[in-house]
DNA sequence: CCCGATTATATCGTATACAATTTAAGCAGA
DNA sequence: TCTGCTTAAATTGTATACGATATAATCGGG
């Protein structure tokens, strides 16, 4: 049986990701220990794990409240993004074992299968793939520090999944950029591998930028606190 | 006045960096609580919020532990060293205020009277001020991501400086890299302060493997449970 | 003498109670 | 009406109690 600690945790990390509970709410234990029928000691634990991995900030003596991260720190996570998962991809091209390989099949099966999804694309079928996609490869590096390091900044593009524009050009550069990517670490071309990966996620960071160049903004800074004023 | 989590935090930290609590040894709530005076609430939070950091191991129903690293996982941190604070210099040139130049010369200062300390270099003037030093440059980068990915990685030499060999040589040749750095940022040239910030790291990853080939391996592999048996 | 089952101990997981602190509200006075 | 103080409410911080679980020790059988 899994601890209650952990329910809490996988509870409200789940809310803030699907943008139940919104960038800058504030979240007092007695509340999510109302809603989730715990008591506050498991919650308490749940928001300070919560708060190390960033995705809520704590104050002494006021409590937790949703992150809530400006247009500039935005752009300092995909910064990050790139480095890191460039570094990851270089090392998987070295080491990936076939099972890992089919694992990264699936996954992009997976993927654009949720893509071709008609009539319209299936955006979480899309966000979860593609998140296990990137998983996948990073875990195949087998750095536990990489992996520490980089989990936390994925959380911004699941909090953001429902205001991201996917255009068919966007999803088209996607899969060829997904299949480049496999391609490279099949041959066990580490600098290839890390190319396509930056490049990936630099486009991605153009079509944010491109298309919808106040939603990210908006998404980021829309506050609980500035609605009740 | 500070909360009791947060004395307990620093305490149990203190300690591990210090060497009393070794790599593998137990931490039972009970008796954290008893050496601080403090109830086992507030330590459980500073025991959780350290194993976020990965200073500590907890399993459930078990208790926490702290953490022991493998050779290879020495390995997997400093090159995890060499890409983040490379990046953080290259970042830090184009940004660095007078003020933390300033900053960072007076840790530099600092260091250099460590060094020089007759009969014997004060080991731990070196390794504060030099701490010091890295984490100015990388607060310096501005990238808020940047610096939490780093500071846990900072943990490993601390925890090893009683068993690094400082010889003359590789004192020397740091004051060097540490002058090429400043002058670096000075300049507000990236490129070259990215470069010689790895070189940094590189060198003395270099001098722990080569004068003491065993020492890294026995220090992180020295654990409270072989010693029992 | 060794092995498996059972009890005992140590330790954690969770709930609850109360103290401490911060924030917000209300109120008096200018 | 606005400012400053006092009071009230909300929320966290900490201690403690009890139940649950894993590890270690003990005991009986082979």
């Amino acid at each position: 049986m899994t601890t209650s600690s952990e329910r809490a945790y996988h509870a409200v990390k789940e809310a803030i990701l699907d943008g139940r509970y919104r960038g800058g709410m504030r979240l007092p234990e007695d509340m999510i220990a109302g809603e989730l029928g715990f008591s506050r000691t498991p919650v308490r634990d749940a928001l300070r794990r919560l708060n190390s991995e960033g995705l809520v900030e704590i104050a002494p003596n006021f409590g937790a409240r949703v992150t809530q991260w400006s247009q500039m720190q935005l752009e300092e996570m995909t910064a990050m993004r790139i480095m890191l998962e460039g570094y990851a991809a270089q090392l998987a091209a070295a080491k990936i074992t076939p099972e890992e390989l089919d694992k990264l099949l699936q996954h992009n099966d997976a993927w654009e299968t949720a893509v071709s999804r008609s009539p319209k694309p299936d955006i979480d079928g899309i966000a979860n793939s593609n998140l296990r996609f990137h998983r996948t490869i990073v875990s195949a590096a087998g750095n536990k520090f990489l992996t520490q390091a980089i989990e936390p900044l994925w959380h911004l593009p699941l909090v953001m999944k429902k205001y991201a524009m996917f255009s068919r050009e966007r999803l088209e550069l996607s899969r060829q950029h997904h299949r480049e990517i496999i391609a490279a670490l099949s041959a066990g071309e580490p600098q290839w591998a890390c190319e396509v990966m930056r490049t990936h996620i630099v486009a991605a960071r153009a079509f944010d930028a491109e298309l919808a160049p106040d939603a990210a903004s908006e998404a980021a800074m829309w506050s609980e606190t500035d609605a009740a004023e």
